[in-house]
DNA sequence: ACATTATGTAAGTAAGTGTTTATATATCTT
DNA sequence: AAGATATATAAACACTTACTTACATAATGT
């Protein structure tokens, strides 16, 4: 029998987990599947993860290393608040689009196994993408682009809405969903929303 | 032993599923731990429901009838655009902070079980709330109040992010989240949006 | 070449799952 | 009051769950 290293095994085991979610379904996600997709056996998950819950953990970590790096450097750059806003939305799509198993493990695993620990790593990254996005808002704010008497709070909240709303419909809607040009669609309305604006009515 | 009919059982074991998702968690929503919380044995849930998965199919039912039925009544009355996107708006925020245990339970067991009939269900449940917003929408454009250069698919996307993001802020943050006047921010933000302007910047 | 260590297996654990069966009895109808 | 029916129970069903144990062997360092 071939032996692999803890670290190979580890990204191996996490990578089916995420194939098991996407094509089977959450409710399959048992470490005797896992273990049957890995091609090893159920005692040798436990040698290189100490618990099915620290499967999960390591996933989120993962996400937190990848997405939200990515994020902040793009919330961090130089470039103007506009293009920075619209390359965040395009980053999260893309990532929600080609991570579909991630997001659904996050956000159904916190509310199944009602995890505190889990919750609250969940409740963080999502606060840390919401101040990220507050700070590009404040920062258009500051240039003049965009509407001062906003609260931004309430915009980050509304922004929010685009990636989960976009998860949820590939969620159900699997294939139907119409993602094309789907970032620059929300990232116009949302210009829109913050422009300075003399309105005709109230 | 106390003696109850069907109708009566029926409704006690639906509220203890939505009683035990909210206080316990979807794991712990078993047919032992039911049947515990009603008060009856395991055996007597399945002379009352067929299945477990018909007890849900069963909740989903009640929201259609309950919930979908009184946002309908809103969008197709007599008032104006503006005051129907916000009575839609409020209805559907005081339904989901009233009933938690509901969507958490359709969210994530459609994932969960990966049941074609329960996702298509919830599916119809999105697609009729959002094309009862699309009439608000349209109404509201051809009364001359809002932007007709908007797409009306990109506006009830973008107003499907307010309540998903509400359910997911509520799972996460319990208590902690600020929903005061939630309904009128996020409806100030949607005039905003949808309102014909003069922008100063492209 | 040999002892050590990391990685594996096969077979088990106790506890939990949704569901069914055989049987009893409360309630309703006649 | 007697019979029929609906509602209950207790106990088991066959199966799955995450996880453990005892033992084996491939790979590694000396």
């Amino acid at each position: 029998m071939k032996r692999e290293t803890t670290e190979i095994r580890q990204e191996q085991i996490k990578k089916a987990v995420l194939d098991i979610i996407f094509n089977e379904g959450l409710d399959r996600l048992s470490t005797r599947n896992l273990a049957y997709k890995v091609g090893i056996t159920e005692g040798a998950i436990f040698r290189h993860f100490k618990s099915k819950r620290d499967i999960i953990l390591s996933i989120m970590q993962d996400v937190q290393t990848n997405l939200i790096s990515d994020l902040r450097t793009i919330a961090l750059s130089a470039e103007s608040a506009e293009q920075r806003l619209f390359s965040f939305l395009c980053k999260q799509c893309t990532y929600l689009i080609e991570n579909k198993g991630v997001t659904i493990l996050l956000f159904t695993e916190a509310a199944h196994m009602n995890d505190r620990a889990l919750k609250e790593h969940l409740r963080e990254i999502l606060i840390e993408q919401k101040s990220l996005i507050g700070k590009i808002v404040k920062d258009g704010m500051s240039e003049g682009l965009w509407n001062t008497k906003l609260n931004v709070d309430d915009v980050t909240t509304m922004y929010m809405g685009i990636p989960i709303t976009l998860n949820i419909e590939l969620t159900l809607n699997h294939e139907r969903f119409d993602r094309d040009n789907f970032c620059r669609r929300m990232f116009s309305l949302l210009q829109h929303m913050l422009s300075i604006q003399n309105q005709k009515r109230m």
